[in-house]
DNA sequence: TGTACATCAGTGAACGCGCGTTCACTGATGTAC
DNA sequence: TGTACATCAGTGAACGCGCGTTCACTGATGTAC
């Protein structure tokens, strides 16, 4: 009976595993918006309407596919924090595994920090897994000296407490501010690279890049 | 003769104008990849073929629109630059022009600093009006104090002085790279801010954004 | 353990739609003598 | 200046295609007694 019921269920997490699967091989070809339920089921050996069964509707499939795509960065990123010694081999083991993630998925990489796609809106599922690279960032910096407020505009501290708050962090408002442009730094770095932006000037990006992962990890203290 | 030779050609060019326009339009409702040459006949009240007399194919009418759109945001930053006065002033003042413009036509900017289109292979026409914004801001920091080169690995080395030799500018690698830094830096806050990243942290990203481009003068050394 | 019933997975046809591109054509605009 | 011809803009029908989603259905898998 239950183990029965278990197999049922098994095969059902199997399948929407490899729909899901296929989706993301054929994001490759065609992009989120080219994205089409009959091409997978056509690969799958099975008829469109069958995928229902498993997915109520082509955009709850990208829905799916964006949410695991930021879980899978964010792992990346939380994996490749050693968790311990100098914050400053974390801080660049978090941004090089980040990175690798990226260059091995550059079609999931572009499904969520690419251009929005249009008519999609994105649920609140993708809120939480989103930041799952920023708070790895933000555990490192942890302890770091508070530096200096005086600079930072009202509206900016303002953010900046409310971000600490939520957080249960304790950082001043410049320390904020740094980490945020660190963060905007890794994913511009990141995006610029599979993009073709560096084609040109820093192409290949590798050097470039742990070159700016190193004078980041500065720029924020470390 | 001339007369009115130039009168079918300004027809001409006043109609290629207006399907530029048109599909300007429709790309903020449905993307480039969802851009449709039928569409933008019917709005036109044209008939889809008609288009042909002006564009070949999609895909040349896409080229346009991205040439376009990379001309029109250099040129943003190259008017925002009063061309005098503090580098610092000038610097910042480019820095605003060029998200004023990318705030001003999201859909523009997305066509191209968004995900790249699949099966669009962007042909050499874009190379040039791609990096105007870059070069509005070198030529700001033009005769800036060299720093020292010491830490700068010998790849990125390498890329710096192919690259400072091709601008035929005169700047250390360290130099060139935190320029490259602030590009990204630049593009990567347009990107997150437009695409809705900063969502839940500093969003409106107004006074962030400012107080980045003040932080990013200061690291290349104004 | 065996049987009657309920649940679920997958089928195949259909609805209604939109797309890029080609082609033979009509009629207007421009050119050459 | 007037006429014959060439060029160009725009039409309308067609080709061949793919899409998301619905629906009535068959047959297999699981459940309750």
């Amino acid at each position: 009976m239950t183990a029965t019921r278990t197999a049922r269920e098994r095969a059902r997490a199997e399948l929407t595993q490899e729909i899901k699967d296929e989706a993301r091989r054929q994001l490759a070809d065609v992009g989120a918006h080219g994205l089409s339920l009959r091409a997978v089921a056509r690969e799958l050996g099975m008829v469109s309407s069958a995928l229902y069964r498993y997915f109520p509707s082509r955009d709850r499939l990208l829905t799916d596919l964006i949410v695991d795509a930021y879980n899978a960065i964010g792992e990346a990123a939380e994996n490749a924090d050693p968790g311990e010694g100098e914050p400053r081999d974390r801080w660049l083991a978090i941004w090089h595994g980040t990175r690798d993630w990226a260059r091995a998925h550059p079609h999931e990489y572009a499904l969520i920090y690419g251009s929005p796609i249009p008519g999609y809106e994105a649920p609140q599922d993708t809120v939480a897994p989103a930041s799952r690279v920023a708070l790895a960032l933000v555990k490192v910096l942890t302890n770091t000296t508070v530096r200096a407020a005086d600079e930072v505009p009202p509206e900016l501290r303002a953010q900046a407490e409310t971000l600490t708050k939520a957080l249960g962090i304790i950082a001043g408002p410049e320390t904020v501010a740094r980490l945020l442009m660190a963060w905007t730094q890794l994913f511009g770095a990141i995006s610029f690279d599979l993009f073709g932006q560096y084609v040109g000037s820093v192409d290949p990006a590798d050097a470039f890049f742990a070159h700016s992962a190193k004078r980041m990890a500065e720029f924020v203290g470390l």
